[in-house]
Parts: C-alpha cells; sequence; structure tokens
DNA sequence: GCTTGACCTTGACGCGACGGCAGGGTTTCT
DNA sequence: AGAAACCCTGCCGTCGCGTCAAGGTCAAGC
C-alpha cells in the first residue's frame, strides 16, 4: 500500500501519518524503487492503535509509551492517569459553564458578574452622580474581582454608606477637582473622612491585600492634586492604623 | 504601578500582560522615564476583566471582541457560542471516559477492544496455533478496527468457523510455506477453500470496503509466494462474484 | 508521444497562549 | 559596593498536525 491508501483505511491523514514517522511513533517502513513508502498490513494494525489511542486524548508520546509496553502492565498506568486528566477536565468545563450561564442570565450592566456583597453595598448606596464615587465604585468592583480585599469590607462598607451624609463628604471631595494642593478645605475634609470610617474597617483591612506596593501612587494618580493630597492621607491613616 | 505589581494584584503574569500587548488586546501604557510601563487603576480593571473572560475559556481574539462592543449586545452572541462549544467539549470527554473505562475494565489482551460480532467469533473459532490462521486473526481486527466491513461479515463467517474442517484447510495452506509458485497442491487447496465460503457471504462484501486499492498485494506480501498463489486466486474470485 | 491529473517526495512555516532564556539596564537593600 | 529583585526586548519552544512550495512518478486518454 502506498501512504494514501493506508490513509484512507485506518481514517488518518497521509499529513498526520509522515508526522508519526517524523516523531518516531511509527518506524519509516521500506520504499518501493521509486521512493513511495511501502505499507504493510502490519503497519496498518499499529496505526489503527495509534489513532483509538489519540482519539481517546493521549498525546503521541503516550501513545508511543503505550505501543512500546515493555512492561507489559504501564498501559493501564496512563489510561487511569489519562482518565484522571479528562476528570479534571470535565468538572473544569462544567464550573465554566456554570459560571458562563450565570453571565448569560444576568442584565448586561457590562461590568460582569460582582460578589453578592459587593451587589448588595452598591444596590444600597444613594444614587449620586459624582465622579469621586464613580472613582470609588470601580475601585471597590476592582478589589472584588481580584479578591484582594475581603467580603466582610463590603458589608462593613454597608453602614457608612447608608449614611446620606457620605454624599456629601464625595461633594466635597469633587469641589477640589481644580483646587491647589494647599487648598485649606483639604485637611478638615480628610478628617472628616477618617471620621466617617467606622472602627471595625481599620481592623478589617488585609496587611498584603490592595496594599501592593505601587497601588498607591497608581490609586491617587486617578486624582487632581488637591483630591489626591485627601485620599493620599487617607490612605497613610489606613495604613498606620492598620499596622498599629 | 510597574508590570509586576499590576501582575500580583490581577493574578496574571508578566509575560501574560506583555503578550496582551504585544497581541494588541491592551494598549501599551506610558512609560516612566526609566522605560518601565506604568500602569493605571483602570488597566486593573481591564486585566481583571481579560482574565476572567479567558478564565472562561475565550480566545484572546474572543475577549477582543468582547471588550470593544460596539454594538452592545455582541457578547452574548459570542458566550452563546462558547457555552456551545464548551457542551460539545463535554459530551466529547464524557464519551471518551467512557471508552476508556471499557478498556480499563476489559481483560489485557493487548490487542485492545473489538467489536462484540468479533469478538464472539474469536471465542468461537477452535483453537490453533497456525500461523495462518493467525493472520486472519490479525486481518479480521483490522477490519473492525476500521470498520471497513459491515458487522454483518463476522457472524456469517461464525458458519464458517464453527466447521471443524476449517482447521485442515489452514493447515494445508501452511504446508505451502516453502512450496514453489507451480506446487500441485496450490489449485485444490483454492478449490476446497472456496467451496467452504457460504454463499451469503460473497453478498455481504462490500464493493469499496477493505478492499481499497493496493490493499491486496499488501495483504499478498504477507505470505510466501505458494501460499500468496492461493490467497490471490481466492481473492480474485470474491472481487469477481461481488461484482458479478 | 504528450498532456493531464492524481499521486508521491522533502522541507519549512503557521497556529494559540504563553513559558523560558539570553543579554542587558535599574532600583533598592545591605 | 555588591547582591537581590525588579524591569526591558527579542527569540525559540511547545503540540499535532494543516498548508503551501517545489518538485518527481505513474496511469490513462488524446
Amino acid at each position: 500500500m502506498r501512504i494514501g491508501e493506508i490513509a484512507a483505511l485506518v481514517g488518518l491523514t497521509t499529513r498526520a501519518i509522515r508526522h508519526y514517522h517524523h516523531v518516531g511513533l511509527l518506524p519509516e517502513p521500506e520504499r518501493r524503487p521509486n521512493g513511495y513508502r511501502a505499507y504493510s498490513i502490519r503497519d496498518a494494525v499499529l496505526l489503527a492503535r495509534v489513532r483509538r489511542l489519540t482519539e481517546l486524548g493521549l498525546s503521541l508520546d503516550e501513545v508511543r509509551d503505550v505501543l512500546a509496553e515493555d512492561a507489559g502492565r504501564e498501559p493501564a498506568e496512563v489510561l487511569e492517569e489519562l482518565d484522571a486528566d479528562l476528570a479534571r477536565q470535565e468538572a473544569d468545563i462544567r464550573e465554566r459553564r456554570c459560571r458562563l450561564s450565570a453571565l448569560l442570565s444576568e442584565p448586561p450592566d457590562a461590568t460582569g458578574p460582582v460578589s453578592p456583597a459587593l451587589a448588595a453595598l452598591l444596590a444600597q448606596a444613594p444614587r449620586t452622580d459624582s465622579p469621586s464615587a464613580a472613582k470609588d465604585r470601580d475601585h471597590l468592583t476592582l478589589m472584588d474581582a481580584t479578591n484582594s480585599g475581603s467580603q466582610e469590607i463590603f458589608t462593613l462598607l454597608g453602614t457608612l454608606v447608608a449614611d446620606p451624609a457620605v454624599v456629601e463628604l464625595y461633594e466635597r471631595l469633587d469641589a477640589l477637582a481644580e483646587a491647589p494642593v494647599d487648598d485649606p478645605r483639604i485637611a478638615p475634609l480628610a478628617a472628616d473622612l477618617m471620621a466617617a470610617v467606622p472602627e471595625e474597617l481599620f481592623a478589617a483591612i488585609p496587611e498584603d491585600g490592595v496594599v501592593v506596593t505601587g497601588f498607591k501612587e497608581a490609586l491617587l494618580a486617578e486624582y487632581a492634586p488637591a483630591q489626591a493630597e485627601v485620599v493620599g492621607r487617607l490612605m497613610d491613616a489606613f495604613m498606620e492604623r492598620g499596622r498599629g
């Protein structure tokens, strides 16, 4: 048989068979005088087994191991390992499909799914179009997505945002958008913000959660200079209280 | 943030993030004076979404489509397509695991699993260590593995192998191993073999099944010259009766 | 004899999502 | 001042083939 014939017989492509020769999975057969490969029935039997094994999901290396069974009992080992692997993949896919269906059934809010704790927090927060509040929501969503803060923080923040006075604080922060860094409103706003934070929140701040080195400066870069001054003081205070 | 920091924050490797820049999934951020990439919070939010999507199994191209949602409703389409894809994969894996478990529970006969019809046939065949019979078993197993013959053939062959006289035929074929091609035993053996084949078998031979071009010569190459003569005559007769 | 078309040959590149390494520079800590 | 831990660019490797590219071979039809 020529390569195309044996390929059709066992249901492989000629390219696959040549590949098997190339990687040493199947020895090169004799050649006809014209250089064509001449396959025997034994080759077909071998290739049929290779096909069955690869269709089961074995890699070519594993197929080689199974076929070159010197030990006689190796195959079972390989196959059991493969089954475990497939089981993992199956569970993996099931979980992904699960999360996918959750995504599909949800309203398209474009921010993606959030944890229940954060969802509750956002629903609870008063409606405001303050840019600072929007930034805060973004940052909280990021914390949620990266799991860098514990769920506990969101529930604790719930008691904060329930206070209608928080909107006023955001507005005072917004007002500093164009202000110079030595604006006199900075210090009192920082103090009022600190005062608004419930005591338990300090304890809940993880030592090395969001506070990855460099995160702080990136966060401050989001704000205008005077605003950054306020936020920076807040974060400094947080980190000091957290360590203390 | 530097690249290592944002990578730790969103749970990716620096290499992956640079790869995303490379393929245009995420624009290159500003650089610091020393050439380091300077990431913002917005980048982190973006990367977090990328991570979630790739973890769901989307390709980077698909992620790009979903993120660059100009149409607003594209994502659902992509996600549904993905779900269908995952469903296919899941079914695929389940089938493989099914066949794998069948393989594992079977006794290790080293020839792999065979169809029930062939298994019955082999169990039914008389015990003999005739080399010709061994070849025949190999060829039948190959036909089974490649689905090139119908199951029907095996059941029809059952009536043939049940006849104890068949063993004698195999032995007569074995005896020709060293014989010259003009051995006088050739013609009568071929005739007796033809006579032993039940009539229904001729009708069951598929027109273009095993009889791929070149298969015949490969099969004949398995035998000694005188034996090949016998087998060749048999096959010629088969093909003529099949066509007639 | 000549063409056509279906085969065959070797060899090299492409894919997808990065990992790893080479060969350098920068920052920071000690 | 040296070492550790970062950062940079760029290129090769993975896996199982598919897909050209640039030919050589063979049977059939004119």
